[in-house]
RNA sequence: GGGGGUUUAGCUCAGUCGGUAGAGCAGUGGCCUUUUAAGCCAUGGGUCCGGGGUUCAAGUCCCCGAACCCCCA
């Protein structure tokens, strides 16, 4: 039984402490890494001090070999029954309580001299060892780890131990981000934050998560983007900006979506989308060349080479490729429809407008061919409603993404600063929600007047960091880019009925304090619009 | 929303036609001074995802539900 098996464990440690030695001590003092001391020469004379997490022993009588761990490599370790002290009692006192008192994926810290076994490993010949922490669980199965999806997802610390794509995958996140980081702050950006927790859910077309602010007795939400606020700060007069956000949006959840996911965004003030594109191809390349080692990437049977040019198509001239419909000759949504009903091509939301249809026959024909780094621009205004329109043709909007094996990675603009045309635009999207469309927009006040304070010509872009990750490391699911991923609870106390009472006492207490604030003629409006709920 | 799949010891997995619940790792006791998925001997450990049903008998068959995965819309 596991509660044996922890029981033994929490003996043991009794034990330990029985004989002096000190159970959660406060620190170790190492002279190298399990890496660094991996890079030392053979003849290295030094004593070593390495510590890590205990991942192996084998124990042989009076020789045991053991493995240390840390996320960034291991060391084999070699104790003999007569090399852990001068006094021979002593030396075999210490060896027999490592060898029945201290479990796998305990901490261990160990001072010796390095050393190679007849079969050439490089090891450390142990004369002196430190306790630094109990495990009290059983370890997972230590060759194959731990091989079920959702108890990694779950447990991540479990996966992160045992699996070394794992590490390698987590690492490469922290090494592009930091590769970001670095080149913008280098460009002359500054990084900031902006809300998370909003009174509206504003520069994106998404549903927000809601929540209730107790002090302030309103209802709030989580941001889906940060663009709002950022380009608040340039208004303020930021030059260039750029946000780590981690956005939120309530729907629907597969591989390829999250809940809550990390999007970086930058605004940079004078430039177009061009330059923004320029700018893009010199930065992907320095980051994946840095944090990857190199520019050709794996996506299962293909490889995807980022060190050529990345070729600007127009959506236009992909859809033409690849549907055989022109879009320009396709003036308004009716002719389009025909179209694309003359091809054959079956859409699901046929009856939506121009705008949207375009945006439909690509995402069905053309995008799943998009599969080097590829730039598209193009896009219709009425899909981009914080896009500035193009000069010559002002149904296209001054946008591009950038897409690779078929992913939409990137997604920049030049903004939108002209205050009356956003007013417009935005009521154009209000009118297309209360229409029924839940994916357009909601107004903003609050920015449009922001806008009206002036802005210079901006170029802003933006990309969902964990899509990024997925791709360079050809993970499968974005979960396994994130460290903790959210996940249904298990387990009892589940029940649909016991999570809906909770859910009504929390809804009780937040309408409750609202009614205070009520006239009674109010409050009896109300009633009587929830006695037609019902 | 529809279809398919997985769920058995702490972990990785077997379990035939419905007839006493299995292995490896991990654990425990013992042997072992160059192992590295160490080896050898002995040994403990089960809510077979949950709830119903059929049956003399259910891990196995039927129904309802849960978590997770995949595919489709």
């Amino acid at each position: 039984m596991s509660n044996e098996y922890r029981d033994r464990r929490i003996e043991k440690l009794e034990h330990l402490r029985e004989a002096g030695i000190t159970a959660y001590p406060d620190r170790f003092e190492r002279t190298h890494t399990l890496s660094e001391v991996k890079e030392l020469p053979d003849d290295w004379k030094d004593v070593v001090r390495i510590c890590g997490r205990l991942i192996a022993k084998r124990d042989m009588g009076k020789l045991t070999f053991a493995k240390l761990q840390d996320l960034d490599g291991d060391m084999q370790l070699m104790l003999t029954r007569g090399g852990l002290a001068e006094d021979e009692e002593e030396s075999r006192k210490l060896y027999k309580l490592f060898s029945k008192k201290i479990d796998l994926w305990d901490f261990v810290g160990v001072e010796g001299s390095i050393t190679r076994t007849k079969k050439g490993e490089l090891t450390l010949a142990v004369t002196a060892w430190t306790f630094l922490g109990k495990s009290l669980q059983s370890p997972p199965e230590k060759f194959k780890g731990v091989t079920d999806l959702e108890m990694n997802w779950r447990q991540r610390y479990l996966d992160l131990v045992t699996n070394q794509d794992s590490r390698d995958r987590f690492r490469l996140r922290t090494r592009m981000v930091r590769a970001i980081r670095a080149h913008l702050d280098e460009n002359s950006f500054e990084e900031v934050e902006t809300p998370i927790l909003c009174t509206q859910a504003s520069g994106a077309l998404a549903r927000p998560f809601l929540s209730h602010h107790n002090s302030m007795n309103m209802p709030v939400v989580m941001r889906i983007a940060p663009e709002t606020y950022l380009k608040r700060l340039i208004v303020a007069g930021y030059d260039r900006v750029y946000e780590f956000a981690r956005c939120f949006r309530n729907e629907g959840m597969d591989a390829s979506h999250l809940q809550d996911f990390t999007m970086l965004e930058y605004y940079a003030s004078y430039w177009n989308y061009e330059d923004n594109m320029a700018f893009t191809e010199t930065m992907l390349r320095k980051v994946i060349q840095e944090s990857l080692g190199t520019l050709q990437i794996k996506r299962g049977e293909r490889t995807i080479d980022f060190a050529g040019e990345w070729p600007r198509v127009t959506l236009r001239d992909t859809i033409l490729e690849h549907a055989g419909i022109d879009i320009d000759t396709c003036d308004d949504a009716d002719a389009l429809r025909a179209a694309v009903e003359a091809k054959g091509i079956e859409l699901e939301k046929l009856g939506a407008g121009r705008g949207s249809l375009v945006d439909q026959l690509y995402k069905r024909t053309a995008r799943p061919n998009l599969i080097q780094p590829t730039f598209l621009i193009g896009h219709p205004t009425d899909l981009s409603p914080l896009a500035r329109r193009n000069d010559d043709d002002p149904r296209r909007a001054d946008r591009f993404q950038l897409v690779v094996d078929s992913w939409e990675v990137i997604n920049a603009y030049s903004e939108l600063v002209d205050p009356l045309d956003q007013r417009a635009r935005l009521e154009d999207q209000a009118a297309q929600k209360s229409a029924g469309d839940d994916e357009a927009m909601s107004h903003d006040d609050d920015y449009l007047l922001a806008m009206e304070y002036g802005m210079p010509p901006i170029s802003g872009w933006g990309m969902g960091i964990d899509r990024f990750v997925a791709l360079l490391c050809d993970a499968p699911n974005l979960r396994d880019v994130v460290w903790f991923p959210l996940l249904k609870p298990t387990g009892p106390g589940r029940e649909p009925v016991r999570v809906a009472s909770e859910l009504i006492e929390s809804w009780k207490e937040q309408l409750g304090r609202l009614c205070g604030q009520l006239a009674p003629k109010d409050l009896e409006r109300l009633s009587a619009t929830l006695e037609a709920l019902k």
